[in-house]
DNA sequence: GGTAGACCTGGACGC
DNA sequence: GCGTCCAGGTCTACC
């Protein structure tokens, strides 16, 4: 069955797929093109199903590979609205950036959203898995949680559903800690998921408090496991942008661009793009490095 | 508040 | 093939 949603425009679902990396961790997959995204979505009911999605006229139609009740296609359109923030406006932003060379083509390729999960706890888990590693062990480690405790497709087992926190609660610490891969980071994610799983940390509801960002960060950085980077990482992904995800690949990049080379720091990166003001994190998400400069 | 060391893994490198 | 070193954020202990 075919389900079709609209956004606000200008949208472009390869610009959303292409925003960072999330596409080519588990459940996602996507085709060379980034015209094509797939998710294993679990549904609250229990079932599990493959999401493929195309942009269609001014929004995306979603091809659902089973027979969805009307409660289920509900469900189904509200996560995909949220996975690809189709009710976001930008026209701020753009107006802003329209004078900045480096930003300038964030209008004509109508970028500005960011990819996430369903569910801010799985995204909080794989940002948790993107810290203080390659991104090829991200994708290990995410693959391997997918594939030992997610829910299988029923049409497909091979392919499964990101585990609940329930799933992931119940699990020995030893054994997550070496099979999976995780290494030290096997506790953060136990704790997170049985944080969420006893109703100790509702998670979810970050996603549309009205709390002011600071105050949203704190809560973020309580997690075990969320320093600065992640905490940033996850406000973006909520729709907050006053924070860079300063990583080793952003001290990097300013170096290059604004210091001649020199190590750089966490503050240099902060005021590099302090002039943004409430956009900051999303001028640096998608500035143009490769203009003139080294990447 | 700032800093050093530990955490864990994979990849690069030298032998 | 094996051993060593390093990169990648966060936490904790200490000053």
């Amino acid at each position: 069955m075919n389900l079709r949603i609209s956004a606000w425009n200008p949208f472009s679902l390869s610009a959303v797929i292409a925003s960072h990396g999330w596409a080519s961790l588990a459940p996602f997959e996507t085709n060379e093109e980034h015209t094509e995204l797939r998710y294993v979505a679990r549904l609250s009911t229990d079932r599990v199903a493959e999401l493929t999605i195309h942009q269609a006229g001014d929004g995306v139609i979603v091809a659902v590979n089973d027979a969805l009740s009307d409660g289920e296609q509900a469900e189904v359109k509200d996560q995909v609205r949220w996975m690809l923030g189709l009710e976001q406006d930008f026209s701020d932003f753009y107006t802003l950036v329209r004078d900045e060379p480096r930003l300038a083509h964030v209008i004509e390729r109508a970028q500005g959203r960011v990819l996430r999960c369903p569910t801010l706890f799985e995204d909080a888990v794989k940002t948790i898995l993107t810290t203080n590693t390659s991104w090829g062990g991200t994708i290990r480690m995410v693959e391997g949680l997918v594939s030992r405790f997610g829910q299988p497709l029923p049409a497909n087992p091979a392919r499964r559903a990101f585990p609940i926190p329930e799933q992931l609660a119940a699990v020995d610490e030893s054994s997550f800690r070496s099979a999976e891969g995780l290494g030290y980071r096997a506790p953060y994610v136990l704790e997170l998921a049985r944080a969420v799983a006893s109703g100790n940390l509702d998670l979810e509801s970050l996603r549309t408090t009205d709390a002011p960002t600071d105050e949203l960060r704190q809560q973020l950085l309580a997690i075990k496991g969320v320093g600065s980077y992640a905490a940033a990482n996850l406000l973006m992904l909520l729709g907050h942008y006053n924070f860079v995800p300063v990583d080793s690949w952003a001290r990097k990049m300013v170096s290059y661009e604004w210091y001649d080379g020199e190590t750089v720091g966490q503050a240099e990166v902060e005021a590099a793009f302090e002039g943004w003001g409430e956009w900051k994190g999303l001028a640096y998400w998608f500035w143009d490095w490769s203009y003139g400069g080294e990447a």
